[in-house]
DNA sequence: TTCGTTGTCGCAAATTCTTGCAAATAAAAG
DNA sequence: CTTTTATTTGCAAGAATTTGCGACAACGAA
């Protein structure tokens, strides 16, 4: 019932239909200030919905995901989403060891960005990156 | 029977033991120049021991990921891996559209890197970079 | 409001990837 | 070479995610 007017036109702009499941899905991804596990948007999902698939949610997301409206971080090997906050962008240092994740604002990425966009005609979405490596507990114990 | 003295050091180094079936991955990952497939993986590996599991090649495929000796991409919804080159860097931009892939050699990314171990402690393994976004076709066609 | 077009949903089956466990085996010790 | 022991494997079961398809519903047109 908020800010999602937005999101609403760039389905319709793109011929999509906006129906009461995939407002649930919105609703609930951005209810949450961190990710959401697919899995977790599901289950209150059907609080609201009782009879909604698992596989509508897999599908409302990579819409979202598609049109630019949520952002996909893999964590372990579960996909977890957040809202794309293009004005407070979050990106993540997901490491390899513990799948532990780190947010970032990283200033520094805008320059890298307009470099792709001069050199390869490639629009990075920066709300998406992640950055693989190992952290420093993780280094530590090796 | 080429360069892979190194991995197998590696492998033994932490305690792991070389079999065939890994020397199979490790041979089959190496001989391609790009990435290739989980399931490719298997079915080259089949050729030389037929009843090795596809668990053995993801399993394998991980250790040698978590070895640093090969590097993972999510292309699609399939996991493909290729050789870690790091003498000659490959990083991906991967279009959300059309899944293609498009590869780099960004030097300016060193910098970003140091800055990231030096704020957050946090070793980037810049090998393993992808970024999403929207390559120039797909952004054309919208 | 009603109708028709077309996108969407729910269901079930198919893919893709992961994990538990007993048997097999690599590497070290004797 | 044989024994020992811990790692790996293969198999089967299980998560996690995607896809095909007929029934259904959103929304513009009449």
């Amino acid at each position: 019932m908020s800010g999602h007017e937005s999101a609403v036109a760039r389905l319709r702009s793109q011929g999509y239909r906006m129906t009461p499941q995939r407002l649930s899905v919105l609703d609930i991804v951005a209810g949450r200030t961190g990710h959401i596990g697919a899995d977790e948007v599901w289950n209150l999902a059907k609080e609201q919905h009782p009879f909604v698939d698992l596989a509508t949610i897999y599908r409302t997301l990579q819409l979202l995901k598609q049109l630019g409206v949520v952002t996909e971080v893999i964590i372990g090997n579960k996909l977890h989403f957040e809202m794309a906050d293009h004005h407070n962008r979050h990106n993540h240092m997901v490491c390899s060891v513990c799948d532990g994740v780190q947010t970032l604002t990283p200033n520094y990425l805008a320059e890298f960005s307009q470099r792709l966009e001069q050199e390869f005609g490639f629009s990075p979405n920066l709300d998406n990156i992640t950055i693989g490596g190992v952290c420093n507990q993780c280094r530590a114990v090796t």
